[in-house]
DNA sequence: TCTATTTTGTACCGATTGGTATAGTATTTT
DNA sequence: AAAATACTATACCAATCGGTACAAAATAGA
């Protein structure tokens, strides 16, 4: 009757905490990109050494991914919810708003970690580098998706073309990150977002 | 009777051609980023060693900012023309399409040096960084100021905050940098440009 | 208590980082 | 031809890079 998880494990316990190590490792490659992170940088904020977070993430891509996970269930929460709106207008808000308020907001690093954490970077990111391209492309195809049904269902007029419209509102959220990380607060990207709701909704009626 | 330049230097002549090799550095930079690039990746790819480097182009840091400033000189061209078209409306337009069709062009690195090159980067990349941040502001501050001027001109109604306006084409214009390193066509591009355009025209008449 | 098991801390690995000293070479000036 | 000057090539520097070997330490089960 091997206990099915959470059994006391056999030898020595862990020292730390993984999911509080992983948010601290996740803060630091948010705010310095893969490429810009080191080892030293990610042991120091996590308060473990070198040892233990190979034993326990495996190496620093490894790490760095899960990190981002960590990332789009916790600090970028607001992206799922936003998809499950019961209308394209009301997705298309809270997603815009959402990506202003949570990129500005001053209590972590500004921006979007999966948009700027590998952008241009070395050979050796390359794999996280298109882990996060795919990411970003996934999240354009959930939207366009999302708006598909919702033409399907008549929320949005036959003659629109959702493509465009997925990828018009995945460059201003990713713009918004930019802006985000030059210093623009929350109400100036709220007011970006006014104005690109306001042209999304001339679209779709 | 000193010749004011271009006289024919003392010394052994140097063997390689100054501009070209700025532009091979821009494009290593452009690529990889300020983090991402190496020393060894930059002089293979200027075809200089390191010392040539060093005493033509001082260091790292400064190569870069010399490099940037090839590219706002050449590959990226179409920002200063466009602020001089006579109306908000054509200043607007061709700033859209121009960063549409030169971000998605194949013929060099994809996106913008400027919003890319050191975005999130390490404490060492912070003097590039900085200067890469006050160049998107001083495009922005530009634009609001050239918006402000076609405001005075009665080109856009005296209601409208070019502010928000100018901080919006900034952040449609950042984001196509993000969808032209995910493999975002001119076409595509310009499709996005198309909707952003609408929606601006429809706030200044 | 003894053994098996797992994590921790230290110390280390070769490779690479940005940057430079030095000697040799190609040119202009005298 | 000789001297002065400036660039090039090699070889090197300390520091840091990502990653690991190894032994001490801490726990569970016997």
């Amino acid at each position: 009757m091997s206990e099915s998880r959470c059994a006391a494990p056999v030898g020595r316990p862990r020292a730390f905490d993984i999911d509080a190590a992983l948010e601290k490792a996740l803060e630091v490659f948010w705010r310095k990109g893969y490429d810009g992170t080191s080892l030293a940088d990610l042991t120091e904020a996590m308060g473990i050494n070198k040892p233990s977070l190979y034993s326990t993430f495996g190496n620093k891509d490894q790490l760095f991914l899960k990190a981002i996970e960590v990332y789009e269930n916790r600090p970028c929460a607001f992206f799922g919810p936003a998809l499950a709106e019961p209308t394209a207008h009301q997705v298309i808000k809270k997603m815009l708003y959402g990506a202003a308020v949570n990129f500005a907001d001053k209590s972590h690093p500004q921006g979007c970690v999966i948009i700027q954490g590998a952008l241009s970077c070395s050979e050796t990111a390359s794999t996280v580098k298109e882990a996060l391209m795919a990411r970003r492309q996934e999240g354009e195809q959930q939207v366009r998706d999302r708006l598909a049904r919702a033409q399907a269902e008549g929320d949005i007029p036959a003659t629109t073309n959702v493509a465009t419209l997925a990828r018009y509102l995945g460059t201003v959220i990713q713009g918004m990150a930019i802006q985000a990380n030059d210093g623009a607060t929350p109400e100036e990207l709220t007011e970006v977002a006014d104005l690109a709701l306001s042209a999304m909704l001339s679209i779709i009626q």
